[in-house]
DNA sequence: TATGAGATTGAGAATCATTATCATTCTATT
DNA sequence: AATAGAATGATAATGATTCTCAATCTCATA
């Protein structure tokens, strides 16, 4: 089945071309879900078209990344981690047992972030919020 | 002039041998007084005593972070950035116009990362936060 | 203070993620 | 269908970091 997404007519909209290759990746990062590095996604894209390339899919995380498709994240390797964006922000709690990352929405962390702002005359554009440690069952385990 | 720091003490109390290296490395984290990478710590070292390796200093960052001497950041460039660890927690903003790194200190951030740890049962050893924008200067430009 | 086991180092190779190059192919008009 | 320019694939290059291993150094013990 294929389904429209708003990632193609973002990428017209900038006069970037629609080709089979960005429609794919950015079917796969849908339907990852959050949290895919380059190397997974293209483990994936390879198996729905052989040929593709893993410069594209560089080259298509970056476009994906500038037209604000997706986030980039830091969840603690050196590899980056990629999102399709939400509507809601949110942030990430990383186990450093098992490395599972919890997603959490921090009730009033915009205004926070806007005290901050005038606090500092600083106008933020992104916000990463990382918390490493340990969650429910490997906290317990130790 | 030679100092003793804690640094030091901190390897020999985890049964870690005090070289002339670490104890330069230690040096001159403490003399760039925050946000420095490896290669500028190479760069330093090499200065003191050219026959310092590259992998001597990554090696030692590795263990003083271990150790919790240090902190290590992700400040938005493919290197990790070090610095000697403080007493008071402080996050940090980052120019995306100058590269200017800003630290600050956020009241009752510590109240927020605990209740963060109730509601999500997650036990926090390690918080990033890192806040991309436009300091004054840059904002003002555009 | 001399010794030896084991930790640490220097040099350079290796790895890993990412970016650049360039000839070829494809896309969206005309 | 023709065409200009964008995008791709293959692969080389880069940059940061890690690994390997023989040589050297550190420190507890004699």
């Amino acid at each position: 089945m294929k389904r429209e997404y708003n990632g193609t007519s973002a990428l017209q909209k900038k006069g970037h071309f629609i080709t089979t290759q960005r429609r794919l990746l950015l079917d796969l990062l849908y339907e990852a879900e959050g949290h895919i590095d380059a190397k997974e996604l293209y483990r994936r894209a390879i198996e729905k078209d052989e040929s593709i390339s893993q410069a594209t899919v560089y080259r298509s995380l970056s476009l994906f990344k500038e037209l604000g498709l997706i986030d980039e994240m830091r969840l603690g390797g050196v590899q980056c981690y990629y999102e399709i964006k939400q509507g809601i922000d949110h942030q990430h709690l990383i186990c450093q047992g098992c490395g599972k990352i919890i997603e959490i929405d921090i009730p009033h962390f915009q205004e926070s972030i806007n005290k901050i702002q005038e606090d500092h005359c600083f106008k933020v554009t992104k916000v990463e919020l990382y918390l490493h440690g340990y969650c429910t069952d490997c906290g317990n385990k130790s």
